[in-house]
DNA sequence: GATGAAATGTTATAATATATCATTTTCTGA
DNA sequence: TCAGAAAATGATATATTATAACATTTCATC
């Protein structure tokens, strides 16, 4: 079994960097401009493997001294999840970051109700599975949503 | 090709109807009560082949002459989701009868983003494809939410 | 430096959902 | 059949999530 959450006490500064660095790039690529405050919430949500809602990144911006409002977060939320940087999770009305923006992908979601972590996969049998039964119906695919809850190993088995 | 829509112009009537009378099963099967307002907002969401929202639903009410308060209708949806004769569309905030409320599924949901027409499929091969990539991972399933939004075969060819 | 486009600030409000306590209805068991 | 308990609904208030509209600032380009 891999495991896709990643391992408690793990170097998560690294996780950090490494999200900041891959986002510049894909901005650099689009010519879209990586500012300031798309920073923050970019590396606000990046904080944790947890999916992160809007009111929580404005109170963490809050916290930093920063004079926010809901506008200029869901602004920031809209670039990001538009590059691909992050992910909306439906279930939760939160926002995740994605660790592969650089390629195009349907992405599923694991969240886990015990510790709030997310993990995405991108798994073609589901994937497949998924474009196979639409193709099976007649149906043109915009956009998909996958999302499973339950619990991550680590919670399963502790 | 089998379309999972219903035909445009079908006799919705016997969609309603046998709506009903699957309801009034699982209720009398659980030891639920089927009353007064939880058949109405039943009802209601039967009226379409749509996602309807808790908020339309307060409209609709109110429309036939009832003072309807919001947690009313959310203490309705509640009880019809709990027993899986409604589902709700995490993606849309918005509630879909089942029409097959009485064996346990994981279903997904095709969305029209034209029409706004919602089908239910349960299907084998995609619930397949979600066990499998859980037990991958070691994650255990509570709960999944499958929505795939884009255009119907009505809509996609016409 | 002037200009226009993009981003952010600001204010207000819309849309979705729940907490809490009061009242009514229904069920159960003397 | 009726008292008491449980379930459902009513009523009020408020929490949470999201967007509309217009003002101001920042930034790239000339
Ligand atoms: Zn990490
Ligand atoms: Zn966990
Ligand atoms: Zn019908
Ligand atoms: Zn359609």
């Amino acid at each position: 079994m891999s495991d896709l959450f990643p391992k408690k006490g793990h170097d998560h500064d690294r996780c950090v960097h490494s999200a900041l660095a891959q986002a510049e790039k894909v901005c650099d690529a689009e010519n879209a401009r990586f500012t300031d405050m798309r920073r923050k919430v970019f590396t606000l949500i990046w904080q944790s493997h947890k999916a992160v809602t809007a009111y929580e990144l404005l109170d963490a911006l809050t916290a930093e001294g920063q004079r926010v409002q809901p506008p200029t977060v869901y602004r920031a939320l809209e670039f990001l999840t538009e590059l691909g940087l992050v992910h909306r999770i439906e279930s939760l009305n939160a926002y995740f970051g994605c660790d592969r923006p650089d390629c195009e992908h349907l992405g599923q979601y694991f969240i886990c109700t015990d510790c709030g972590r997310v993990a995405e996969a991108v798994n073609e049998e589901m994937s497949n599975a998924v474009r196979k039964a639409a193709m099976g119906v007649g149906f043109t695919i915009q956009a998909t949503t996958v999302e499973i809850k339950g619990l991550c190993h680590d919670c399963a088995t502790h």
